[in-house]
DNA sequence: TATGGATTCATACGAGTGTATTGTTCTCTG
DNA sequence: CAGAGAACAATACACTCGTATGAATCCATA
């Protein structure tokens, strides 16, 4: 909605701003507040709790990547479609590492978390049926499809958190690298 | 050191028993205190900080992975290899998948702390390094075999993510047979 | 047995936490 | 213009946190 107060969406701003930069942790309700430029109270009225808010930061996040799903171009060969698809989560800028950075966060703290779960559980399923479709298109069967999606989304993740260790541990260009090998090794060796 | 007094192991494991199954966050002084049967001033005697409660916490799970690396059983085969060395961290059975849990509530948290960083950056290095070594053996420039590396501990660090989410999102089933595709692939496609 | 270090404990303090409460300002409608 | 509800703010409360402090207890050695 665009009927969304201001306020709203500064608060929502903050805790992506704390969580990329500082983590979790440190994502409180006072320090939202103050990043926000607004009273607790006003944090508050928008979120009744501090997991309200929590959960409303991730299915912002979750909501923003699920759009641009929506929005894809895709092409006729089918390698080049799984990283279309990758790249909406991939930390290719810095936008999308701020992104990750929170996805990464709510994704680890939805393992004790039920709330969190189902949206963490949500944006993998969807991620999870689009790669799968995009797959699909060669002669091989649904289950071979959802399978090799399932490695290309872990590859992602995985190179993700990588890519995001520090002290530096694997540029852009080697994340690039990396996944396209493992694409190219996906897309030829489908048959077992 | 098998000179540890007992006390100082009983917090080492309550911290790894509270993070693997609550989490980061309940791992305070308090709880874990309480969960090894000691006094908080017990709990800071052997650490005089939370962070390096924490820290010797994490580098214990580094420890034990290290030991078992050293002493792997390798065959002819190259992708049985991989897999061999992958196993020393994927969640498995229940005592690995503790163990999984604890290591990436710690990688995650490294990505904003330096003194965890430095202990992640160690252990990414010494998989990366066994990974890289193992795929070295075909005809293949070592540049190649750590790009493959890369994307094999990519895929099992990302696998088991998605193996830990929770509404159980992958089976353990699905997690190996994914995981055996993606090192097929990596093995026949290696060039380019 | 006495002594001194190692080990363990109980307790306290200040800072920070989430949330409840109450009040103030804004905004729009009747 | 009056007033009612939405939006925002200030403050207080109970609680938990990490850490500091001081004193017990254990235990080997002189």
């Amino acid at each position: 909605m665009s009927s969304d107060s201001q306020a709203a969406v500064r608060i929502s701003e903050a805790v992506f701003q704390i969580v990329a930069g500082q983590g979790l942790e440190r994502a409180t309700v006072r320090e939202v507040a103050r990043s926000a430029g607004v009273s607790i109270g006003t944090v508050q009225y928008y979120f009744p709790t501090k997991d309200a808010m929590l959960a409303g930061a991730f299915a912002d996040v979750v909501r923003r990547v699920r759009e641009r799903l929506k929005t894809l171009e895709l092409g006729p060969d089918s390698e080049d479609n799984v990283l279309v698809v990758l790249k909406q989560i991939l930390p290719l800028d810095r936008d999308r590492e701020q992104e990750a950075r929170v996805q990464l966060a709510f994704a680890v703290r939805a393992l004790h978390e039920p709330a969190l779960a189902v949206i963490q559980h949500q944006v993998l399923g969807e991620l999870h049926d689009a790669l799968s479709q995009v797959l699909s298109s060669a002669g091989s069967t649904a289950q071979d499809s959802r399978l090799a999606a399932h490695v290309a989304l872990a590859a992602a993740d995985g190179l993700t958190l990588h890519a995001l260790s520090t002290p530096r541990w694997m540029t852009t260009e080697t994340m690039t690298e990396a996944l396209q090998l493992a694409l190219r090794a996906l897309a030829t060796d489908r048959p077992r």
